[in-house]
RNA sequence: GCUGGCGUGGCGCAAUUGGUAGCGCACCUGUCUUGUAAACAGGCGGUUGUCGGUUCGAGUCCGACCGUCAGCUCCA
């Protein structure tokens, strides 16, 4: 450009193209009003790049904040970083926000949106800063972390990245800045102390809801002051938020607890109580066949079978350290066989009992029940066994959050050389069965020490932590840290996967034991007649049937793969006259050991093939004159498409092979 | 556990300013039934989560509790 020596700005430069928001300039994301010469490098950042929705958002928390302000003159200003899918600002206010709020919020922030306030950026020193914000205390106590927050530049708010402070959007680790909010008369509407960038002004908002009030500890704290946090959602453009919105109800239509009770799946009976399922006949068979299926590989797979009970002693709970450590998270004891005299004093001591949090005491005192060879190794234990935790009220969530469930657990004693071949080849079963299963997009989390709460040696922790790093290298997934998420007692790698709709799941989980081997004392006799410790390694495939129900649930919305389906075929006669027909088929199908029902209710046929639709049965057999004539039946499938007169047995081997070979259709 | 919302027959919903509970589906009975998503008619079913209060009168108002939903915190 001929101007080269001159300067001009992003504005000048993008500012009629309204889907640029931001320019990143030699590399750093700046307000489009910066100034900028020939010699930077200057990109524009388009509003629908991770960045630009970043900033979009951003913005528009700043301007919920302006109509929170406006409205309630009290609120004292929390954060209000960009999220996923939107954004939050957290208020300090003296009554909490209403669902009338939230609307009165929405109009107060299309008027500002109205007004196309600017955004001005301007730095300032921390005196000034404080002086400025004096009535703002948490905005006072996030300039004194100044330096601590930033670490992330600028990225999105990720709430499952327990690395990534929220804090660090509204202060970098460099200057202080402020952002005011600028009418076109010049008057300085709002300002809040963040680090930017924004959209150039309010007027680039056009496709933005708030989307719910909840309550929210200042910096994440429980010991701190319950803010009231305000959720909203921001996009380029209003189509992009119809999207949205069009995907949080088709995501509602997956609920598994909405599909659980309209499949006649489970329920939670009040009676009962809180996070304890029950499992209806097509739910339970569910749970047979996912089980049954899980045993057969894990006969392959070289595991032993296990039983243990559900209740046991203090002592053992004690010994495994769940009492001093997770007590509050146990359901409380029963205390039994207590005797006491006529005058009240005890006579003979009584015992307490809890129900058990976890599998792996009992399991270990398998391993002690008698001496144990180095041979034996290694020792591979497997339990469909049933756990209860005290889950807290306020998270029990469907069959995701339970306080009763039933883990597919197993323990690996091995040696210390033996264990990172038995990862390499752990983690390869559990891939393969969760694939069986449907569930083919994975990415892995290594969760490492703590080491402000952990037991175990540095060097025990670095071999286990490498182990578990090698079996992942091995299975060429990604691998995402989760630096000091581990146990206090085990190194960790959970498998994460991503659904039908590109949620994940926490589903598996490995960890390598460094604490029960100990405590429980398991010895095994070496080669040379001495007494080595062995190795444990702790995994849950499924983590918890309940669990991975409720997923595969969301996963197929319902729409199980036909060796999964409760009900695989319904056979639907035209009239009356063909059901002898299609009982036929149905024997056929039932010596096939295929799940078939036929319709012999008083519905007409549409009636039939409605509810056998709605019940999302794999395959629909309909037969009338001409399919009984040819001793044929005709298909209807779930995508409504139809395959007419198929003969009897093509039907049998197309619905058994589908079957066999674990088809989704 | 914390904050807020909600709580009407199995499910989904309705009941003007407080005036004494209604609809659809499901279920039951009957009459129907020939080609790919709802035949027709009749019937059964609720002391409106529980307890207490205000009122001549409460599904509607107030309080407590229980349950549930969302978020926060937590998740061996």
């Amino acid at each position: 450009m001929s101007m080269s020596a001159l300067t001009t700005t992003g504005l000048e430069l993008f500012g009629t193209d309204r889907t640029v928001v931001a320019v990143r300039v030699n590399g750093t994301l700046c307000d489009l009003s910066v100034s900028v010469t020939a010699d930077d490098v200057v990109e524009p950042v388009a509003a629908s790049s991770p960045d630009g929705l970043n900033i979009v958002r951003h913005s528009a928390a700043h301007v919920l904040a302006q109509a929170v302000q406006r409205q309630h003159t009290d609120a004292k200003l929390g954060i209000g970083p960009p999220i996923t899918d939107g954004f939050y600002y957290d208020f300090d206010v003296a009554a909490p926000f209403t669902p009338d709020d939230l609307r009165r919020l929405e109009k107060e922030m299309t008027a500002i949106v109205k007004e196309r306030q600017r955004f001005v950026r301007r730095v300032v020193t921390d005196e000034e800063a404080r002086a400025e914000l004096a009535d703002e205390p948490y905005k006072l106590e996030l300039i004194g972390l100044k330096g601590s927050a930033a670490k992330d530049d600028g990225a999105v708010v990720d709430e499952a990245d327990p690395t990534s402070d929220p804090a660090s959007v509204e202060v970098g680790a460099g200057e202080l800045t402020i952002y005011d909010n600028v009418r076109r008369n010049d008057d300085v509407a709002w300002r809040d102390l963040c680090r930017g960038p924004h959209v150039p002004h309010t007027g680039y908002l056009q496709a933005f809801a708030l989307t719910r009030v909840s309550a929210a500890y200042w910096r994440g704290d429980q010991a701190n002051a319950q803010l009231q946090r305000v959720y909203g959602t921001a996009w380029p453009t209003r189509d992009e938020l119809k999207a949205y919105q069009h995907r949080l109800e088709q995501a509602a239509l997956r609920d598994h607890r909405r599909l659980g009770r309209e499949l006649d799946l489970f329920s939670f009976p009040d009676e009962i109580g809180s996070g304890l399922a029950v499992f209806h006949p097509k739910g339970g068979i569910l749970r047979k066949v996912m089980e049954d299926y899980s045993r057969q590989r894990h006969v392959e797979a070289g595991y032993e079978f296990v039983n243990t009970p559900h209740i046991a002693k203090a002592e053992l709970f004690d010994i495994s350290g769940h009492l001093g450590f997770y007590a509050d998270g146990m359901f409380p004891p029963m205390h039994l066989d207590e005797e006491r005299h006529p005058d009240g004093t005890v006579k003979r001591q009584g015992q307490d009992y809890y129900p058990k949090p976890m599998n792996c005491p009992m399991h270990c005192l398998i391993f002690r029940s008698r001496g144990r060879s180095y041979r034996e190794l290694p020792l591979r234990m497997f339990e469909f066994g049933s756990v209860y935790r005290y889950e807290m009220s306020g998270v029990v969530h469907g069959l995701t959050r339970v306080r009763g469930m039933t883990q597919d657990d197993a323990h690996i004693y091995c040696t210390p050389d033996q264990m990172q071949a038995e990862l390499i080849s752990l983690l390869q079963f559990v891939l393969d069965l969760l694939r069986d299963y449907g569930l083919d997009d994975f990415y892995l989390e290594l969760s490492t020490r703590d080491l402000d709460k952990s037991i175990g040696s540095d060097e025990d922790w670095e071999r286990a932590t490498d182990a578990l790093r090698g079996a992942a290298e091995a299975s060429g997934l990604d691998l995402v840290l989760d630096p000091g998420g581990a146990a206090f007692y085990a190194p960790k790698i959970s498998v994460q996967a991503r659904d039908a709709i590109g949620r994940t799941w926490q589903l598996s989980t490995i960890q390598v034991d460094l604490m029960l081997p100990d405590r429980f004392d398991l010895e095994v006799t070496g080669a040379d007649g001495g007494r080595q410790r062995p190795v444990m390694i702790h995994r849950a495939l499924f983590g918890s049937i309940e669990r991975f129900l409720g997923v595969l649930t969301e996963h197929y919305a319902g729409a199980f793969p036909p060796w999964l389906a409760p009900v695989q075929v319904v056979g639907i006669p035209v009239a009356d006259a063909f059901i002898p027909h299609l009982e036929q088929v149905a024997t056929a199908l039932r010596a096939s050991g295929v799940r078939v029902e036929v319709d012999v209710s008083d519905d007409r046929m549409q009636k039939k093939i409605r509810n056998a639709e709605l019940a999302k049965v794999p395959y629909l057999l309909i037969a009338g004159g001409e399919d009984a004539a040819a001793n044929a039946v005709s298909f209807r499938y779930r995508d409504r498409s139809q395959k007419n007169g198929v003969p009897v047995d093509e039907a049998v081997a197309e619905i058994v092979s589908a079957i066999a070979e674990r088809r989704q259709v």
